[in-house]
DNA sequence: TTCCATGCAAATCGTTTGCATAAAC
DNA sequence: GTTTATGCAAACGATTTGCATGGAA
């Protein structure tokens, strides 16, 4: 992220004020909405640098596109199976015991433990 | 699942000979090397139809093809986010727990407890 | 002989890339 | 004036789909 632009200042905005884990095209639809000339590459690109310098996190999703989340307080995911829908939660992982055992059995070092669960949420239950 | 077919029957031997968490493609080229005409949709098809029916597991994954799963002792994942490497784990989630403050927080029930954690691993971290 | 599964090719979806232009520094 | 970012369109990888054909019950 070397130079300033208007874009990707607007796009930040967008995942600042967004409280729904959008995707990105969600993104790009608001932000095309007052700069209707931005392109969906910008968006792609400027997330992805945002992701890789840690400005903003991604969720990855089994289907459909995946979400974007500003780092508020740290949570953890659960997602959907069915509708795809992302719900916020708080836990105590433990982490340090965690993050012990993960490593001592498989090497791999977690550093920000990024957690995501599946489930059914209670409107497809109830269908 | 209803009628027979080899192909299904030759699928579900590749999963269950496979301990590395194959693709649908590692998959389909391994099916394909004792059967040359099997074609890529039938073995997305029938793969597709072995995790609705929990026959096998599928590991979403953030980037490259997902991967596929016998179900064994149950176990988490851990993905390496740089080189996509899938490793097994075990560890107590204190599922009952977890499961009510899911339940709770966000009204989502999780049933099998489908945990994937990221981070990286050994050989990467030493690159 | 009816239904289900297959093989093929084309279509789809989310995302990335090459390239010429425009903006930042 | 030299980078770096943009916009466009085309390419991409993984997966799905429509349709005619072949195999299972």
């Amino acid at each position: 992220m070397k130079n300033y632009s208007r874009q990707r200042e607007e796009i930040i905005k967008v995942v600042k004020d967004s409280y729904n884990h959008p995707t990105a095209e969600d993104i790009y639809m608001i932000v095309k909405s007052n700069d209707p000339n931005v392109s969906r590459s910008t968006v792609y690109r400027n997330l992805g640098m945002l992701v890789e310098d840690n400005f903003i996190n991604k969720i990855p999703m089994q289907s459909g596109g995946d979400r974007y989340d500003y780092p508020r307080e740290p949570h953890s995911h659960v997602i959907c199976t069915k509708c795809g829908r992302v719900f916020d939660f708080l836990y105590d992982f433990e982490n340090n015991k965690l993050k012990e055992t993960i490593k001592k059995q498989t090497g791999v070092e977690i550093s920000d433990s990024r957690i995501s669960i599946q489930g059914i949420c209670d409107s497809c239950k109830n269908i």
